[in-house]
DNA sequence: TTTTTCACCGATAGTACTATCGGTGAAATT
DNA sequence: AATTTCACCGATAGTACTATCGGTGAAAAA
């Protein structure tokens, strides 16, 4: 009953978005290795052949499958960035930051598993795009804490903020990870830790600024003073 | 020159440990989908056939490298475990705890890629030892941050402690390795983020000791607690 | 010395996949 | 209505790998 009599195109377009469903499904389920243009083709309902009216070559598909989990993942996280922005309150805005973030990934964890995953491949042809992707996360999450008001004015802060973040967005990963995988049930308190985290980190950030020069001479006096 | 004579069983574990090693370097480079009979054979200078007299398919391969590698990271981790906990100085050990596991990691850097991989492999052979392997650096880290004085005495504050061992854990493995990558010349610097990290979230966890009103948590009503 | 063992070899059957090719019928164009 | 286009099909060549088999020579056992 479904069948409003489709064009030619629009039948060749519904197709080629089954093919990257199914892929984007398989690649989820059975890793790169498992995604084979048998198994596509085949999920998608039409011939093994018939793949490569679609797609010029297997790499093609992984292409595509890149550009389109890149632009969901960078979608999802202005949206993130733009709803914890609304938030008045300081401390309020301080949890949604990482509260927001933690959801995303729990909404599409196939994006975040198949990402990571390349990332650490040496093998994968979505490597490339891992790399950017982390990338972009790290500068992302260096933003979202500058906007907290934790500003860095010299190379070292910048270093360090970068670094700060590196360490915030993996400590995301790994609680949203293990919130799918039934260990901590409540996201709530998963974002209470992050701004914990961060918060002892971003007291060292300003500290810093009052200190002298040595790199790490200097945090020997920072301790917790008021 | 070198070659004294070898009995027969000190020549075939010699080709056993030859295929290993180089197993071990191919997975690293090239990745799980990578390692092949024909290639492992190959660098250890054996005809491909000539494989399957030491293991009964590359399945036991795969088990074998797991064993190996788990062990040499569990030796690492004890290791420097013991390395900490010598500092008799509070702050200075606080500061190991955190410094050595990245210097662990950076001289092992393959290990851990391997295991973070396969973690997030779904068609991993290793997918289960990497798994175990997490769990165990989890738990690890949260026994160090106990033997750092933050004991966790009821249920929630265990959770939070595994979920803020997590986090650092997580953190860990990415500082070590943007550490490699060059992103951050100076593991002293990395150690000090994590420091500041953690005592941001272990201040957390004390308070929640305290009692009542910690940050945001207790407007939940979060506890069942006997 | 004679016999047995066995680590290693080359050849090859079997499997799974990628990518191409010519054919087909219905949609689109003329 | 006649013609062209093209999404899809089945068949198949080509590639890369796993795992087995019988053979060989040197070490080990008799």
């Amino acid at each position: 009953m479904t069948s409003t009599q489709l064009s030619r195109s629009e039948a060749k377009d519904l197709t080629r978005r089954r093919l990257i469903r199914a892929a984007l499904s398989i690649l989820d389920a059975e890793g790169e290795a498992g995604l084979t243009t048998v198994k596509v083709a085949k999920a998608a309902g039409i011939a093994q052949s018939s793949f490569y009216v679609h797609f010029k070559d297997r790499q093609e598909l992984l292409r595509v499958l890149a550009e389109e989990g890149g632009e969901r993942l960078r979608k999802s996280m202005r949206e993130a960035r733009r709803q914890a922005r609304e938030h008045p309150d300081d401390l309020e805005r301080h949890r949604e930051t990482f509260r927001i973030p933690l959801e995303a990934i729990c909404r599409h964890p196939e994006l975040l598993r198949i990402q990571v995953r390349a990332r650490h491949d040496p093998s994968s042809s979505l490597r490339e795009f891992a790399a950017e992707t982390a990338a972009a996360y790290r500068e992302h999450h260096a933003a979202d804490l500058a906007a907290l008001g934790y500003t860095a004015d010299n190379e070292r802060d910048r270093r360090r903020l970068e670094m700060i973040a590196d360490g915030i967005n993996a400590a995301t990963n790994a609680l949203a990870m293990g919130h799918l995988e039934g260990r901590y049930p409540d996201l709530d308190e998963a974002a209470d830790i992050l701004v914990a985290l961060s918060r002892g980190a971003l007291r060292l950030l300003k500290s810093a600024r009052s200190g002298a020069g040595a790199d790490h001479a200097a945090d020997q006096g920072v301790e917790q003073q008021a």
